[in-house]
DNA sequence: TTCCTAAATGAAAATGATTATCACTTTCAA
DNA sequence: TTGAAAGTGATAATCATTTTCATTTAGGAA
């Protein structure tokens, strides 16, 4: 949990005095919550968290600090069909490898794959230059998602 | 897919019977305005020009006629980050180009694109096949969207 | 065609995630 | 150190979507 050659405090210090944005304990906690943990986490799960480590913050502050995190595009929100959303880590300083989402529309399973993103990215970032240029648009980031049944899901009907 | 007689009535009466649902006017004219109407429409629009054609439909039916068209695979919902869910039809017997979105984050605006949109199939394609294999999932349809500021959105700030 | 029953429906209430309000607290640059 | 601006938590408000439930309807059977 906690880093002790302290680089991991201050690569993220910068980039929210960047912003305007002060550093307070309560986004020290949402961002080391995400940092330090599973992936996909709902905004309640990361309360529910964040509130353990501080009793005093609250769930206003979760989703302010989640809302500036994916400003400054160190978080991706993402939805997965089970009506709440699911937030995550941006690759970043830490090193995460870059990943698409299989999700179950059955069971909202939701599982992370890295094959063939190297190609996926490439790919994309063809289409990205393409479509910048023909619609002068500013793209920051994509997102893409295959929807299925899962192993569980299927097994058993057939269809 | 062989049709042409009939079609304006038929060709999804066999698909709703197929799935065991029966066809009622409410459902007929949901259909009828995605069919009929602009992309990605949200389900109060839908609402709003079902009840202007059959003021008995409501809002629940509204909800209800989607999920099913979702499950029969004529509908696709997406999530554009305005809080509401979109819909609009897969491309189906009417023709419809397959295509991608453009997502401004700024004002939500979003731009419809088809190029690159063979490439782009073509990978997903051989990718959807890996995955399949590899984890065990019957893939259905998948999901792809750029964000970024839209022409007017980042015209003038400079970053 | 008439009947019958499961399916479908609308109105209204309930739900639940997210957002706004507001008085109080904290950060940080001067 | 200090004070203005930014941040905060508790609570209420919002608002898209779902559930409930009494009533109606579709469509196969008779």
């Amino acid at each position: 949990m906690l880093e002790r050659h302290r680089r991991g405090q201050s690569w993220w210090h910068g980039k929210f005095s960047g912003y305007g944005y002060k550093i307070t304990a309560g986004r020290e906690i949402v961002l080391g919550i995400l940092v330090g943990s599973e992936k996909h986490l709902s905004a309640e799960e990361i309360y529910i968290k964040a509130h353990a480590i501080n009793p005093a913050i609250g769930m206003t502050t979760v989703y302010r600090t989640l809302d500036i995190l994916i400003e400054m595009r160190l978080v991706n929100k993402f939805d997965f069909g089970d009506g709440r959303g699911r937030y995550e880590l941006t690759e970043g300083p830490k090193g995460l490898r870059h990943h698409h989402h299989l999700v179950c529309t059955s069971c909202n399973r939701v599982i992370d794959y890295t094959d063939f993103i190297d190609e996926e990215v490439e790919l994309l970032s063809r289409t990205e230059k393409g479509l910048t240029g023909k619609y002068n648009f500013k793209i920051s980031h994509h997102l893409i998602q295959f929807y299925g049944l899962c192993d569980k899901c299927h097994s058993g009907r057939e269809n």
